[in-house]
DNA sequence: AAGATAATGGTAACACTTAAAGAGCTTGCA
DNA sequence: TGCAAGCTCTTTAAGTGTTACCATTATCTT
């Protein structure tokens, strides 16, 4: 690795002067500028970043602490993230929670010491059961934390939330008011996320509204779900409506109406939560509610980089980023 | 932040005092030891990982540049690496070359430069059809590089390679000669790339063995490739087996065989490509190649870590990691 | 000749590690 | 008894690559 030091050598003129030089500091004569830049670009010259780094205690890096890449969702969010800093010459150093409290804490704990200069999060799912946010609360006493998605209302920091309450009751509006479907199910797995509790009481709330009979089928954590879901839908053959608030139980409890001879939309509607494949494996392409998770990975990390970039403490915010119900062909969108 | 300078003064000891005795070094008597250790916890001192880093030159980071995470095969891999890292107190840097050489290069670029110990990467596409390897040779010069399954093969570096042309040509054989399947159809999304190129090779070589007529349907960036695949199907009624060599398109060719009144397996077999849903997302469940992404990742973050550990210049080593055909409800499994 | 201006140099600091030197002991042996 | 040798514990110093700040030198103005 070529340093200043060498170039300096070579050039017989001191570091500083290489160091102000190669920052086009208008400290130096236009020719030593030319002379060493020159060099540099030769001997193909590459500032060290870590010494950078600890020189300007900035390290140009975010960490990311996901739950998990597997899925979609995050993956689409972090994709959005990694866009977003690049355009801002961040880089990003990824930690993956996979759902558990102390991966997460170690993460924050690990990186949190000069390693990058902030954090984006979604948190794990046992930290939300445990409500455990001290190393939240440590860590952000120094370092800006934005998170997405999974959030702890009670750590102060900035969030970026999806307006899942809204987005389902909409969804669930949209079947009983457009679609005059009567007997709806909820299908869901992510019934112990706060994610999926809002989204099941904006449910609720639809049902109720319209006079109708609530009728949820919890899936979490079952070896066969989609025989689960078969079950249920032979044992209760009024269904005409299903509204899957996963990227996964949708596609399934539409293979499985055609299972039990239903038509798609005639006879059921079904909507799902989008991801980047669903309208590839779904066959007719299947409506879905669209999280933006690009546009929360966006968010997030231009949110995080507002607070990296001005000197005076910032005032914590939360940015609601809304879905969309994008109907295609699993309802009848009259 | 609690530095050692902070630490030895107030404990009235040098800084290297401190240094010695956190790394509980035997220069260091055990009642300092302990006075040190003791203080240490109360102020929550962590070493700062950049200082140490310039210092020692290690980062115990690695680079991890990757085409995509929405592709699921490559957040598996991913996973995969992560978890190897995390178990050797690794961290990793991620970047997405989004299939654009420019972005890759310019990853290459600044991560070499002291910010990671190592890199793990799959080449972008463009990458691979440009045949530009100067950056991988510039780098690799003085960091390791490990490249998997998108592999460069005139670039000198370790190398953890799938057997894609044995396990299509063994897939497609199993289709001929335990289902007497004689009209197969391949269809690939993924021409241009050099491993779909291999998995193509596999499957004429199965084809020509058996004497069939090899057919294969090419997809590359097509708007609507389920109406294609449909409209293929329907001009080929005689078609009885289906292999495909992507995630995607073999669930996409299911639904559609649905669409033409003929059932699988009975009629017509399908075997696609695993990744984490398909499992959940077809119906029935569609028998797979298996990749084995997790297994990928971990076998190159291996490969690298002993590239990191070793003092000595290792020799390079490819590694072949062989996929599992899992044969589901879309074979007759006979 | 004094002061302004331009160009470059030197030093310290960032937080840490490590080799080498030093201080204060106890031993051992003539 | 005296003192070199050895031991344990600690400090000093040098170094990692960079940047910020202050100092120095040379040249030019008036």
């Amino acid at each position: 690795m070529v340093t200043l030091k060498e170039l300096a050598k070579l050039l017989n003129v001191s570091v500083s002067t290489v160091s102000k030089a190669l920052s086009d500091s208008s400290e130096i004569g236009e020719n030593t500028k030319r002379r060493v830049t020159e060099l540099a670009n030769e001997l193909n010259y590459k500032p060290n970043r870590i010494a950078q780094q600890l020189k300007t205690s900035k390290t140009k890096v975010v960490g990311v602490v996901v739950p998990s890449l597997m899925n979609p969702f995050f993956a689409e969010v972090v994709h959005g993230i990694e866009t977003t800093l690049e355009n801002h010459n961040y880089d990003m150093m990824v930690c993956i929670s996979n759902e558990s409290l102390e991966k997460e804490q170690r993460s924050f704990d690990l990186l949190s010491t000069g390693s990058v200069d902030g954090f984006i999060v979604a948190v794990a799912r046992e930290t939300q059961t445990n409500h455990s946010i001290k190393h939240f609360e440590n860590v952000g006493r120094t370092t800006p934390i934005v998170m997405f998605d999974r959030v702890l209302n009670d750590v102060a920091c900035s969030k970026v939330v999806v307006d899942d309450f809204e987005t389902v009751y909409q969804a669930t509006k949209y079947l009983i008011e457009e679609e005059n479907r009567k007997h709806l199910l909820l299908i869901s797995n992510i019934e112990e996320l706060s994610v999926g509790k809002q989204r099941i009481k904006g449910y609720a709330k639809a049902i109720e509204e319209a006079n109708l009979k609530s009728s949820v089928l919890k899936l979490d954590d079952e070896i066969n779900p989609d025989e689960l879901i078969l079950e249920h839908l032979k044992k209760n053959l009024n269904i005409d409506a299903i509204i899957s608030i996963d990227h996964i139980t949708g596609i399934m409890a539409l293979n499985m109406v055609k299972k039990i001879d239903k038509k798609v939309p005639d006879d059921i509607s079904v909507i799902g939560f989008d991801y980047v494949d669903s309208k590839f494996v779904s066959s007719p392409k299947i409506s879905v509610v669209n999280q933006k998770g690009f546009k929360i990975g966006e968010t997030s990390a231009k949110l995080l980089l507002d607070e990296l970039n001005s000197k005076s403490r910032v005032k914590h915010k939360t940015i609601m980023v809304k879905s969309l119900l994008s109907l295609n062909g699993t309802t009848q969108n009259k």
